[in-house]
Order: C-alpha cells, then structure tokens, then sequence
DNA sequence: TTGAAAACTTGATTCAGATCAAGGTTCTTG
DNA sequence: CAAGAACCTTGATCTGAATCAAGTTTTCAA
C-alpha cells in the first residue's frame, strides 16, 4: 500500500472541518482527534484497503474520490459506494474489511488508528451521534441505488448518476451558469457502479448529448445545458 | 392504517429481548422503554407507513415479515429492505418515511412514539450504541444486496435469496434434518425484491428443484437437499 | 359450497443491453 | 517526442430475461 504522510492541517482550517464526523465536535474534542489524526496520500488508482485485510484504521476522505466494491469469484465486479470528501471510511467495531477501497483519483485521508478512534468513540457522545446519522445517510443512499440497479433503464442510471454527482458536490447555478462537471470515474468504473457495460456508458452519455441535455467538453468534463430534462430523465418521483 | 393494540408482553418474556435495539439495556433501561412501548399488529397485505408520511414511531418486529419499498414515478417498484423479527423499523431523527413499509405476513411490533425514544437514545449510551450496530449492520446486507442486483444472474438471485432466508432465521440442519423452509412473500415480491418478474422467479425456482438442489412441499414451503449446490449457486466468494 | 379473485406455472416471442470487434484518442514514461 | 498503454467510441450480432399469453391451482368471502 504506497502512500505518504503529509503534512498536518490544523482541524479547524480543515475543508470538511463541518461536514465530517467531527463536524459536531466542540474545541476540547477537536483537540483529542487532532492528537490521534494522520493525513495519507494516495495516487489514482492505488488500493486503499483489501477485501479481507484487517481494519487498522477509519478515516474521513478530506480531498479525491474512492470507491467501495465488491468482487462475485468469477470476478464479476460491483462498486457499492462512492466515496467524496468528507465521506467516512471503515467501520468501528469491525475487524476485517468486507469490501475493496480504491483510490480513483488521487486522495487525502484524514485517519485515525482503529484502537483509539473507538475509544474516542466510546467517550465522546458527539462523535458516536454524528457517526449514527452518517450511517443512516449511507444506509438510505445505498437503499436508493438498489432501485437504480435493479429498475432503472440504462438512460436512467446515467442521468440519475450525473444528477447525484451534482448534488453531492454542492455545485450550484450561479446566475444563468451551467453547472460544470468532473467526472471522478472512468467510463469502465462508472459502468462497474451502475452495473452497465463501459460501451453502454459510452453510447448513453453520447446520447444525453445529443439530445442537447448536455455537452462534454473533453471526455472528463461536460457542462449541463438542461438540468430540468437531466432530472426528468432520471424517472424519480420528486424528492421528499 | 388498520392495527390494532394487543395485550403487553413483559420485554424479559420477549422472543427479540436479546436481538432487537433493546438488546444490551440493563434492568433500568429495560424499565424506561416498556414504559413507552405499545405493542401492534397489522394483517398481511396491509400498509405500516406511506413513503412521505409523518414518523410518529419506531419499532422493533417481534413476529412476521415486513418490506421496505421504493417506487419509482411510473410504477416500477423494488423492495430495498426485508424487516425480520428483532429488526428495527424507522428512523430517529427524520420526519418522513422515504419508504413505503408493507406486512407481507401477519405482523407484531414492539412501538415507540418516536419523540420519547430519541429522548431514550440521548439519555441511554447502551442503546444508541446497539443502534448504530444495527445500522452499519444493516448497510453492510444493503451494500451485500447491491452486488446481487447489479451482476448476478437470475438462479444466482435466487439461490443467494434462499440461503439469506435460511441463514437470516437461524435455521440449522439438525442431524442429517434438511433445512424446511416457508417462503414469507409471494412471488411477486421475491420478483421486486431480486429486481426479476414474477415469471422468471417461477421458472428459477422450478429448475432448482428439477436440479435436485431442493423440493417444494407446496407452494409456500420446501426442503433444502443439497444445501451446497444452493450455495455454490449463489455465485458469491467464501464469507469473511 | 361455490364462484371469483389471487397466486402460480408454462410456453412463445421480443428487446435492451451484453458481447464481440475494430478502430480512434489521450495519457505516460523512457 | 515517440511509442505503448489506457481509455474511449461506434458498429454488428447475440442472448438472458422481459413481455405477452393462456392456462391451472389455491384461497377466501358470500
């Protein structure tokens, strides 16, 4: 596992210092995480963690994109989770990882030793409350992606992936301005996420094109010229 | 919402006391909660909560079969969730259920307002802790689940259903006994929950019993025969 | 007890997306 | 900066499961 020990950033200039799982933590709290906390770097495309190998550390991801996945014996693959900045990574309490973290851009992690994490856990109310409602985040978005792999179209899956994308990132309109997206994954992931093929991927986002709903301006990079038909052909009921 | 209040059991006579939420509360936190647990019953077929309906309670299942569902605005339907006794339904700390909950068979909860128990879980460490087990717990199956509708094929769905039933009500082979099995949904909903049709579960099922892997007694229960041919067709690696 | 509805099975046909195939474009690195 | 490797696109064909169809069996209410 190649990666490098960076220098330390104060918690409170941290960029996910108000979404992460320390983000209800009061000054005195702060002070113990930032007694236990790392920062890693890992380069696109190197695994973080193994399916299998013990869980040594949790961590929040500060910059980049992961993917969680799981693999069938015959190698057929499946992401299960996208993993942004601020997201949370391992699982306290557990001993081994059930799942393989990748690194699909190159990724800053803000980790803890697994040991003293769950004692800070054990002894900090805060931090176990707001590491319950990230859980029940991640449960109902994992319980959302169900009905996208099993009942959407594959025109659906692409909108529906693009439309999370945009939201998740909290990129907004700004007067009259398209949203200008990334794409954190290759054509051959995003197919591994919505349990597509990388050439139906291809010829749908070519589609969406056409039909004028967006515009790639190089292969990773597209503006959204429609969001109101990107949401419609998503097929959702409006969100609660 | 057609229910109806039953008679009380005390929580230390409970068939769930050592697996629900309530699982590791002591004699004292034992006696908070059977102050505010109603217990309910709903018939098979009926409706428990409405996606967009108000949370007033939470609950843990003592008998029966519930789903999770999902629809999407044309009607297409998956069922994201399968609520087994001890299991938890609802959420603390969100308004409005974003799925529809449905009893399958006849059903018995063990209710909470849901105001009194979020005052429970601020006040008791044992049970908000044993609720953030059971929601990771819960996201890992979600997560599981994602993997079999994404890249499984149709006897794989099938088989990997089967065993996740068999495994999820702690039935054992008891010398040389093979394993006798209700079905707890109709075929139509093992179809919205594997994301198949009605059809091809019919047929799966029928060629794993042509294939000697099990034997239906009726249409509602079977005998596993050969409990490893059922799981080497699930298509999964070893289990950690 | 019986008639209708719900649940299930089996067969024929269709189709969305997979697979197979052949190139084109953009990175990477020596 | 050249060449190989990744990554991506587009076209032709195939296939697993959906859809359409026609029954049979079971359940349940009147």
């Amino acid at each position: 596992m190649n990666q490098q020990i960076v220098t330390r950033i104060k918690c409170k200039d941290c960029p996910i210092r108000h979404r992460a799982v320390c983000s209800t933590a009061d000054e005195t709290e702060l002070a113990s995480m930032e007694q236990i906390k790392t920062y890693t770097t890992h380069r696109a495309g190197e695994p973080i963690l193994w399916r299998g190998d013990e869980i040594k550390f949790v961590a929040s991801i500060v910059d980049g994109v992961a993917t969680l996945g799981q693999t069938l014996e015959d190698g057929r693959t499946q992401v299960v989770g996208l993993m942004l900045p601020s997201d949370f990574i391992g699982r306290p309490g557990r001993e081994k990882s059930k799942f393989d973290i990748v690194a699909s851009t190159d990724v800053t992690l803000c980790r803890f030793e697994r040991k003293p994490f769950e004692h800070l856990l054990a002894t900090t109310p805060h931090i176990s409350q707001r590491l319950v409602e990230i859980a029940l985040d991640e449960l109902d978005a994992a319980r959302d992606w169900m009905i996208l792999l099993g009942r959407k179209t594959a025109s659906e899956k692409i909108a529906t992936f693009l439309s999370m994308l945009i939201k998740r990132q909290h990129i907004e309109r700004i007067d009259g301005m398209q949203p200008r997206l990334a794409l954190p994954l290759t054509r051959e992931k995003i197919a591994d996420y919505l349990a597509l093929t990388l050439e139906t991927v291809s010829r749908q986002m070519t589609a969406l094109q056409r039909a004028g709903v967006l515009e790639f301006t190089d292969r990773r990079h597209f503006n959204v010229l429609d969001m109101d038909a990107l949401r419609r052909a998503t097929g959702d009921d409006e969100p609660l």
